[in-house]
DNA sequence: ACTTAACGTAAAGTAAACTTTACATTTAAA
DNA sequence: TTTAAATGTAAAGTTTACTTTACGTTAAGT
């Protein structure tokens, strides 16, 4: 299971941009190549992102993999 | 487009390992819960493996997803 | 209050990850 | 040198990430 801190880490972004338009659901999915709807069932969990759209989502906010997404043991 | 160091890696710990039936293709696959077509697949570069199989290849190898897969922008 | 941008939902379709099966080749040990 | 374990290949099937479309709800500005 993955557990993931999109939501809160885009809606910070939000707030402390300049250019806020940037981190819509919108502008951030345009950047990352893929529909507003895929960024919308990240944030609710709904489906795990693949390996490359991970990466660049940590490159579009500077991060690491392993600082916004968690892999938890299903047994836990 | 994701390059990854999965065969070498795997390679190193079968020479190494006293129990190196751990790190067959079989063996590795089971421990991830994948198929040894997977590993194949994987090794040979044929396809990306979702973050979920990341995240568990990591573990087994006890190293970050960083250091075992590589993002490269297609441009380059 | 009205407008509009941003967010949310749902459902059907496509693409790619992953499985299953079956068989062929390499490698190493007896 | 034969035997078996390990690796490789290929093709068709299933599952899931991701798209597309279309419409409903919320929030914030005027």
């Amino acid at each position: 299971m993955i557990v993931n801190k999109l939501k809160n880490l885009r809606e910070k972004m939000l707030k402390q941009s300049v250019r806020s338009e940037d981190w819509t659901q919108e502008g951030l999915a345009k950047r990352l190549g893929v529909t507003r709807q895929t960024i919308i069932s990240m944030e609710k969990g709904t489906y795990n992102p693949s390996l490359v759209l991970a990466f660049k989502i940590a490159h579009e906010f500077g991060m690491a993999i392993e600082d916004i997404f968690e892999y938890r043991d299903e047994k836990n």
